[in-house]
Parts: structure tokens; C-alpha cells; sequence
DNA sequence: CAGTATCCTGCACGATACTG
DNA sequence: CAGTATCGTGCAGGATACTG
């Protein structure tokens, strides 16, 4: 199944938030970390780490003391933007009769 | 955030493959567990109830002997079939490149 | 700052058995 | 056939501490 790791990235929320992060260009640890809210530091570098496998962002590191690391996407990162954002879109459109469906449902089945 | 619902379904690989299964028309329960390749039965009932609940398919039970459950996408569940096969359309455009990539890397970070 | 290393916990999920 | 109930467990992922 090719669109095994496609879906286990987007699946995975941490990845779908950094990509949405890097919309804008390049950022660095600290500011990815702090535009996902709360995320762990293990968790930030596990996922950035296995996008980074997948060929979605670039990571480059310039030496300085201390060091500066700019992770961004790559062309196929952006790319996987058109498919994710269109969820978000979607997402966005809908989400009232989600929430109007489970409310029906609920009511229908207490506890 | 709203888009939790729909990334919890999204990132949950059975929603997916249950959303693609129904693509055609109405189903029974084991003709969707069959479909499914292989999930458990207790998967199989609580994603329909999570997706019956988010309102994405609809559940219609024909009391006869043995019983008869089909389970069939509502139009809100109709819909969210355009988002996700973009996404499927995106993976299978681009699974090379995500193998390539992933071999390149691989190959520099040996062990 | 940008990680790595370790420990610890919950719960997601499979396997199995029973029922209307 | 279409479920519910129960048990066991692997590992995803948070918290914390240390390093170049």
C-alpha cells in the first residue's frame, strides 16, 4: 500500500499542524514548537524527523553558537499543501453539521 | 479546533478504507469487514459508530432472521469523499518521489 | 538552541468468547 | 448475521533530565 506513509502522516495530527507551520517559508525548532501549541520536543523532532525521511521538509543547519536549524518544506511538501488544505476546507465547512450530527446522535442514545 | 473530528476520522486508516468501500453504494456489515481486508470485528463497530455518530454514514436494519444491518454514506459522507480522494490521488501521483526520498535518506543515516 | 536518552503510563487494538 | 463483553498487551507519546 503506497499511500500507507501518506496516511500516516496526515493521520497524524503533529505533521498536518507543521505543515500548515511552513506554509509561510522557513522556521526553526523553537518556532515550529511554539506554533503547534503544545507539542513535546520528543514528539516535534520524531515527526519532524520522519517527514524530513518522506522528502516533505528540508532541514538545514548553520553552526553558529548555538546552533540555527531552519526546517522547510520542500516542493513536495508543498504540494501535499493542496490535498491538506482542501481537508481543512472542508473541515471548515462542515464541522457545524458534524457537531449538529453527534448531538443528534446523543440525544438518540444517552450515556 | 473543529478539523479534530474530521483529522481523528481522516487519520484513522479503517474510516478511510470504510468511506472507499461505501463509494459505491450500501453494504452490509461483513461485506464492509471483508472489504476491509483485514480488521477486527470490534474495529469494524466502532468505527461505523464513530462515523454514524459524526454523521458521515447512515445505519438501517432490517429485522428479518438472522438479521439484515446496511450501512450507506449520508451526503455529508458523500462529500468528504472529494477531500480524501484528492489525498489518494495526491499519494498515488507521488509515492515514487516518497520512496525515493525515503531511500536517499536511508542511505545517509545508515543504522 | 536543538536536540538525545530514559523512564513511565494509558489506551488503542487484537483475540476470543458469548448472545439475540 | 451482527453485534456486545472481557481480557491482555504493545507501543504511542508525555515528562524529565542531560549534552554539544
Amino acid at each position: 500500500m503506497p499511500a500507507k506513509a501518506v496516511l500516516s502522516r496526515v493521520g497524524d495530527k503533529w505533521s498536518v499542524l507543521i505543515v500548515i507551520a511552513l506554509r509561510g517559508g522557513p522556521l526553526r525548532f523553537n518556532e515550529i514548537k511554539r506554533a503547534c501549541g503544545t507539542i513535546s520536543q520528543r514528539m516535534l523532532t520524531l515527526s519532524l524527523r520522519g517527514m524530513e525521511r518522506d522528502g516533505f521538509v528540508s532541514r538545514k543547519v548553520t553552526p553558529t553558537n548555538p546552533p540555527r536549524v531552519d526546517y522547510e518544506l520542500t516542493p513536495l511538501g508543498h504540494s501535499l499543501r493542496g490535498p491538506v488544505e482542501a481537508l481543512g476546507q472542508w473541515a471548515y465547512q462542515n464541522h457545524a453539521a458534524i457537531l449538529a450530527a453527534q448531538a443528534a446522535f446523543d440525544a438518540r442514545a444517552p450515556e
